[in-house]
DNA sequence: CTGAAAGCGCTTACAG
DNA sequence: CTGAAAGCGCTTACAG
């Protein structure tokens, strides 16, 4: 490292301008560059009007490590995920990313194992470190009541994605995932299908739960029972979907139907069929769930229900930078509807 | 989570621990703290030993903003990149966060678009405005020249990851794409083919070049040629793979074997396989490239040449992290090695 | 090897 | 509505 020598050197033109320039170029103090830069509506108009001009005229951006420091407050936005499926943490990064573009705000992954012991402490000191403006937290991290208790005790903005009321709405971004499940149900039993299988996510996740509840209630409204013997668990994962599937097309009873808690799974249950020798859909119709991109990508392309997840990450990432902006007291839940997408995995039996 | 109670809790204070507490406490000054934080050897190993001990116990941790203001520098990683399969960058950003585990560092998200005008100017703000430690260069992007230079301009450390020597091997990370196709042309030419069609990847990657290369390459060892009209450009997306399979197969004398430049267009020939009628592996072997997850999920699954871009990823990463630990001068550029992973798509023919 | 001073570029609190 | 002072928690540059 070099560290002498040095003559007349330009001096860093580099030099960004910083807000002392624009102050002295406004003819004001600091203070008011700072108050028009954040917005605070104790300035006047024609104060503001020419600091704004400055500011635009100079290009100048404030520093966000400054900002930080003295706001003790970064410009992050934490994704704090547990999600075993890649296809939905990617839709998820592309719907943050969108409403960010090209704030001050950067996305940061944080991806996490529930599993793993002390876990929530490693969230712990992500925040005390690194004090982000936010956290996006998903499913199934989501629906841990003990880390969420954490970043309030942290005072960590936070704003959690599930597929239930789990928060105070500004808090909440919901699915209706149990609607969404309905729908499946629906459409197998319009096909004629009665003997169904129903290949669920993990017992952690409520996601799991909601789908198989809105399954059972959308197949009793065509007066059919989901067979206990045909419902198993899976892991959300392609692997426990192939092991899953390969269970219940063994039985000398299979179903003629399969949905899935999940494409990833569903995409297992394909494997598994064609392992039986099983045609798609002739022999077999496949429900996923999610609409991630692999269930148009298969063949045949998978009928399944869309979660709209990049719009989600959209408006949860909304919900954190927006903060303020408006009322955020009596705000409504925002939630999502889901849709069922009939591709050419399902046909009447 | 009971909370209080618990009598004499060191009251972990909300206000954190400074550096200044730490001087206090190891009866040194500020600046000498620092250097130990900075790992700097002009500190009397005595001193210290006292100082880490002292940080130790009281669970210490530099606020990064305030020394991301006063390095003039942040701790964030930024990862930019175009690929346009997702699967790709699922796998890069797992290996990132591989090595930055739970340092200070944080991985940031920076997608671009090379088309998009301005683009580079986008890249420019974000390292005036956030000054990262480092970014990481994915294909396509790290193969432009004139991005780099800017990140030489703005003096900002980074490293590029391509399928050929770029940059100067501290920034370098290379993959031996050529070679890998090499081994997938071989592996047809062996299973006997003789028409086999390569559907490539877009001009604007330097991988695209490399790959069709390698597999001309491949060929010529077996004294076979790659027909000029059963080579297209895609678009490395699925649908660029469907559609081109599609004319490959369309034509009276159609190939028997496909090498896909990447896995997202391998699965979009299995589709159009499909449509055409056609049984994989029986009608027509598939090969791949990437060996992302979707290659082992579908049916059947895909032989596929492995890059390890996880690995990659990881090594990117370390290279930024651990500057200047060791020697950076006359390091050896860091390169991977691809594999064949023959899995049910190729048949003898 | 160690330290006192000044500064990184902003904001908070406090006055007016 | 506006500003001067102090401070956020570190590091640089300069002395010794």
């Amino acid at each position: 490292m070099s560290d002498d020598e040095h003559e007349a050197k330009p001096v860093r033109d580099r030099s960004q301008v910083t807000i002392i320039d624009i102050a002295r170029m406004a003819e004001v103090s600091k203070k008011t560059v700072s108050r028009v830069i954040n917005e605070s509506p104790l300035v006047r108009e024609e104060t503001r009007k020419k600091v704004k001009q400055i500011i635009a005229e100079t290009g100048f951006t404030p520093n966000p490590q400054a900002r930080a420091l003295a706001f003790r407050k970064s410009f992050l936005i934490g994704l704090v995920y547990d999600n075993p499926s890649p296809q939905y943490v990617v839709n998820m990064q592309r719907g943050i990313l969108d409403t960010l573009g090209d704030t001050a705000f950067q996305l940061v992954l944080r991806p996490c194992d529930r599993g793993e012991e002390g876990y929530r402490e490693r969230v712990r000191s992500f925040i005390l470190q690194h004090k982000p403006h936010g956290i996006i937290l998903t499913p199934s991290v989501s629906e841990d009541e003990e880390l969420a208790e954490i970043l309030r005790e942290e005072e960590c903005d936070y704003v959690r994605i599930a597929s239930l009321e789990l928060d105070i709405p500004s808090r909440s971004i919901r699915t209706h995932d149990a609607q969404g499940a309905e729908m499946a149900a629906a459409h197998l039993a319009q096909l004629g299908h009665k003997r169904i299988g129903h290949i669920h996510g993990p017992k952690t996740f409520r996601s799991a739960h909601e789908r198989l509840t809105g399954f059972k209630r959308g197949l009793e409204g065509y007066g059919l029972e989901l067979a206990p013997e045909l419902t198993v668990e899976g892991a959300y994962t392609f692997d426990s979907g192939v092991t899953s599937a390969t269970r219940l097309l063994n039985r000398h009873d299979r179903p003629t139907a399969i949905f899935a808690g999940n494409d990833e799974m569903a995409v297992g249950v394909y494997v598994a069929a064609r392992k039986a020798g099983l045609r798609i859909p002739e022999d077999l119709s496949i429900v996923g769930f999610d609409d991630t991109p692999i269930s148009a990508r298969i063949w045949p392309p998978l009928t399944t229900v869309r979660s709209p997840i990049r719009e989600v990450g959209r408006a949860a990432a909304d919900l954190l930078v927006k903060r303020g902006a408006g009322s955020d007291g009596s705000q409504e839940l925002q939630s999502f509807q889901l849709e069922l997408v009939v591709r050419e995995s399902t046909r009447t039996i």
